[in-house]
DNA sequence: CTGAAAGCGCTTACAG
DNA sequence: CTGAAAGCGCTTACAG
């Protein structure tokens, strides 16, 4: 910049004007300076404005997510993009895959930045730690789950109602003997999702029974294993709640390994790619990641820019998709498999 | 930092040393900033200090994919912040969506933040505009695309020779009226893969027939819609080789749609999550996103730091994957669809 | 409309 | 081992 100062003959803050507020500089003097800063092949350094200017922040929010290579994750990361594109805002994004001492290091790392903001589907049990840096003066919105131990704005999906729905839906085609395969993460949207189970067993007056609920199944693998275990049993289910896409995965090979889906019926929570090809077609409670990563981008840009309402949580909404899967009917051939 | 300093009653550069070197500064003096800082919840501005230090930049890498939503992109992502996790670097990360001026647009942005490096999946046909900000100390690596009217370091999967690879093994079960859909984008990979399966073509002594070759389908719909024409013709083809996986989904669901699945063959490129769980599997080119990623990251390091080793193209190996679709005979009932 | 000066929050020789 | 001073590349009152 000085260079291109002396090359054009003016001084430091001439050649500022030039790249920024451009009025209240005569014709002239702007297409000299211009001329030096190209043939000079000048670049403003953003790092040194935004340090001398009002707040020193680097028009840049951070985004931590669990894993970039889940659909869900991608999806808000594609939502949260396009709305912090909207504001000439970059993002920093990073993976936890689950690890809170990881998030720990990044959220400080992001903190030492001066980030704008923070979006966070949090790995940690325990958020206290943030209140520090909501002191400081970074807002933050919590995606997925909720804060624990922290007051703060969040977006998340209706998760109990949604499984209670699934669960119903299940129940509507004379399903009562309803298994359920959920993740061990107890603080999770799993718990809410097993509220939502027990609730609607409980609706419909059938027994919760240990043997069909397994609550610590967290890869495909184990889906299928435990999917398989309990259709060995001497009363198997007659139909299958589970309560992630992942677990859908393992539940949906079994029952194609064993050629019994025609035979139980399978309802998901969360959609994947291609469900809708397989035959039959997986009926899922569908939650909308697009809408989660867009929703609480524009909280925190409101935040940002200052919004001082009362702290709250955004509830976006699921949806039932009906493919085939779902709606098989508990008198379908039952006993153990051939 | 100048409250900490006061409350400690040391030095700007005591405070300094304490939150850096560590060395040469005494126990004493060190414990009592930590405490002053720990009272003031000070957090150090990285932003400061990267600009006083030797180069300035600020241990960031910029990465410009096509669209985050996408598997591929995704994949790549993912195996760019692990490499740069790795390296304590942070990853800003856009969306291009194919889009030449928005990458323009971006590049300009993160080459006003001094990044340390870029990786980019290009929009653009020409890059030549890039010479700049090399020239001005930024590395750059191409991923999936080699630069176009400039020399850059590239990582790219062997497009032809895996396009060739899937040809002819339709070709090995009897195949020579082998349909072709490919994205009308010519300078992408597009390009190489429709080489290979003229190539192929060549190999096996089969007549290019236009009628079965599209190069302007660029959607699932597009795609469906395309197959269901071919087959309708009065030469429909045997087979289907599909040069992107958004199109292999066109077909598959025209074949299913038609009851074909089982009496036309297909092979695509790039698999897709869910393939191996079709009836049948469909059978692919699978292209190793996460290596590119991985490759080109590291490539990119390399050259920051420092490495001054001639310009080069990294090929990543593609992997034929037999899942029925690809193996189905050329002479299955075949006629005009009912 | 333009320039000289101070300063953003830090680091780094240079003294002591 | 510690401090005073200069400076990273820029912006912003304050004069003129």
């Amino acid at each position: 910049m000085r260079s291109v100062a002396a090359l054009a003959g003016v001084s430091l803050s001439t050649v500022s004007r030039v790249f920024n507020a451009e009025a209240e500089v005569s014709q002239e003097v702007v297409s000299r300076v211009r001329k030096a800063a190209l043939q000079l092949n000048y670049q403003p350094n953003r790092a040194a404005s935004d340090l001398r200017r009002r707040d020193g922040r680097p028009s840049t929010i951070g985004l931590l997510i669990q894993d970039v290579a889940n659909e869900f994750s991608a999806s808000i990361f594609r939502a949260v993009e396009d709305v912090a594109a909207k504001y000439s805002v970059s993002v920093l994004a990073s993976n936890l895959d689950g690890d809170a001492e990881r998030e720990r290091a990044l959220v400080a790392n992001l903190m030492a930045r001066r980030v704008n903001g923070l979006l966070i589907v949090p790995a940690s049990y325990d958020q206290s730690y943030l209140h520090f840096q909501q002191q400081a003066g970074t807002p933050i919105v919590f995606l997925d789950r909720p804060p624990l131990f922290l007051a703060a704005d969040s977006v998340v999906c209706d998760n109990e109602a949604g499984a209670f729905r699934g669960v119903m839906h299940l129940a509507k085609s004379g399903h009562r003997r309803i298994a359920f395969l959920g993740e061990s993460n107890a603080h999770s949207p799993a718990g809410q999702r097993y509220a939502g189970y027990r609730e609607a067993l409980r609706v419909i007056g059938a027994e919760l029974d240990v043997a069909i609920v397994r609550r610590d199944v967290d890869t495909v693998d184990g889906a299928a294993a435990a999917c398989a275990e309990m259709l060995s049993s001497d009363v198997p289910p007659t139909a299958f709640f589970t309560a992630h896409n992942r677990l859908t995965l393992g539940a949906v090979r079994t029952l194609v390994g064993l050629g019994l889906e025609y035979r139980r019926a399978l309802v998901g929570f969360d959609d994947f790619p291609l469900f809708d090809f397989l035959r039959p077609g997986i009926t899922v409670v569908a939650q909308d990641a697009r809408t989660i990563g867009r929703v609480g981008a524009e909280r925190l840009f409101e935040r940002i820019g200052g919004d001082k309402s009362p702290i709250g949580q955004q509830v976006v909404g699921t949806r039932l998709i009906v493919r085939g899967s779902g709606e098989i009917p508990a008198d379908a051939p039952s006993g153990r498999p051939t």
